[in-house]
DNA sequence: AATGAATGAGCCTTCATTCAT
DNA sequence: AATGAATGAAGGCTCATTCAT
């Protein structure tokens, strides 16, 4: 049992060296001797925990599941619709903003674009992340304190989507607004509050 | 003059098999080889039209500039607001859809995480079509057919951002609604009109 | 003396396994770690039985002999020397026609050329057949159903590197006699007997 | 014209180095750095002259053919079948006692057995040779210095083998009969003149 | 402008073997 | 006897780029 943990212990510790690595350079300047070297093991050790570089990325990628998870936590609230759509807006404002996030986010899907075992889990936690959302939305029109909307999935893509450009906007160094996501935030919840 | 024009089109012909690699193969697959086997060209030939690799991909990004600019002059046409913004998302969603164009996005903004030049290129074309679109959106408030925005700039950006993810979501084969990206736009059109 | 038997039983597993492997993609290409998951036992413990991956090749190097003995059983059959030396024939040409024999001949053969302890188990076997087949033909030649031959050694080589020469020919795909062994044999008899 | 001949000495040159490693190591034990490195030629300019380790095998296993190409004139002169005959024993015997001549056989021979490729190479040059012997023996017993025989072809073989057979043990280190090859050459000789 | 030979660091991965448990 | 994590050298091969012609 000792022995499980410990191994389970060496896989976070790879996973870690190579998410620096990854945020650092890039996952295709990113070499498995980085990687090693990096986690402070050996060449061949490396491959005793994960057979490959893509492997590596894969276990990242399911990783980000877990904060999705979270988010999903969050919105499942449907007491004061509102209130947890308002949260949800600047919890995961705050996530969309954190250079880490963007540049993994885009290397992850730099990847699944002609990987399919990537792309599927990427889809996967967009899809739950959505349907989590349209949940709020179809139980804020419910509770009448959301406009009724045509199709609830394609208004939560909508808010997915614009919160995430603005958090890759701000990563790339485009000019933002000076006040911020309040603006997007307004913009958003007057299109969605009665 | 003609040895000019002889020279460019060398250029355009590097330039086009060069986009077909990345397309086909993605940028960090592709060697340079493999552009200049499919250009027919010589390797060391290559490198009299381009100093790089990297000075290839600049310059197919600055192509985008062009295309850009074909919706730019789309959205100058005040006459009639609405009737020039449902033009433009007809028109910017089927480019979006385009499989092509969003690989090449994705390829292109890999890259521009890490790479100033080429992020400055990405910027500048987008912010050009942000401020094109939120001219548009302040013509028609002015017109009194929009709504009045807080801010337009920050409406462009959301247009976009959802068309454009709205795009990256059908290429990646995750769930559209069946009804298309009329959903999308009718959500779009109904905060924006008056 | 029942721990001892299990142990034997062991090797012998794991010799099967590494068999198998060399059969299958060649002694080179297979890996300690190949042998290991054949035999499902793990890799620290197929080195409790073997010291090195040669170790084993030697073993099966070696059980090579077992296949000759019967072969010097079968020969040592004075009686009739014709008939024997029809029955070592049939028994020979069939063993060589094993695609598995001619193979596992190959491999072996490979590594012995540049390694001493293995010709020397390879060459200890083929004298002993050869002294076999040498020694019938002596007695062949005493009863007066053989001719007299200068050297029944030399006659006894010929014999055996026509056999395993066209074991070896039937596979690697030459065309081959549609007769089969038949015209060798003849020949070879018509060669020997009175 | 010039340059084509300087890429050919190139080519020449790389094989004799491979040569040289594959004599030395053996085929499996060579690795493209030593290759390069014997040929005083950097480790990627070697890919440009050969696609593959593999390739330098071939062109090896082909060049080959051209020693079996001596032989068939060798062996096309009907004039007199018995001095010819004499005479391709004493030079391929020749041929088969060059330790590197059998090196290079059961190198070659060794990966044959798993490549399609190589075995065809292989199997060609042989059955070429195999006819020239053949047309000889008939050409004897047409002639009437040989005796009639079943099939030309599989003595033709037997002969090959035998004397392939002979060089290899004589290689391997086996003991060898002190009177050299003429026990051979006088045992074949018997079977087949007159 | 055009060629492709030349460079050598770098790629991911596999290897036989050892060792602590 | 049994496990499989650990080692790091070596495997074949590709890379962007330079250079002599």
């Amino acid at each position: 049992m000792d022995k499980k943990t410990a191994i389970k212990a060496r896989r976070a510790h790879i996973i870690n060296a190579a998410l620096a690595c990854f945020l650092e350079k890039g996952y295709n300047q990113t070499g498995i001797r980085d990687i090693a070297r990096r986690a402070e093991i050996s060449l061949g050790n490396l491959y005793n925990h994960f057979p490959s570089k893509k492997a590596v990325l894969i276990e990242i990628a399911s990783m980000e599941e877990e904060e999705v998870e979270e988010l999903i936590t969050l919105l499942a609230d449907y007491r004061n619709p509102e209130r947890t759509l308002r949260r949800f807006l600047k919890v995961f404002t705050k996530a969309c903003e954190d250079p880490d996030y963007v540049m993994l986010f885009f290397e992850i899907i730099g990847e699944a674009i002609r990987d399919k075992e990537i792309s599927d889990l990427f889809i996967a936690s967009h899809e739950k992340l959505v349907d989590a959302l349209a949940g709020l939305l179809f139980a804020g029109q419910k509770a009448g304190t959301f406009h009724e909307q045509t199709d609830p999935r394609e208004v939560a893509e909508i808010i997915l989507d614009s919160l995430e450009g603005y958090g890759a906007r701000a990563v790339l160094g485009m000019k933002t607004p000076r006040s911020g996501s309040k603006v997007l935030h307004d913009f958003l919840l007057k299109s969605i509050l009665m």
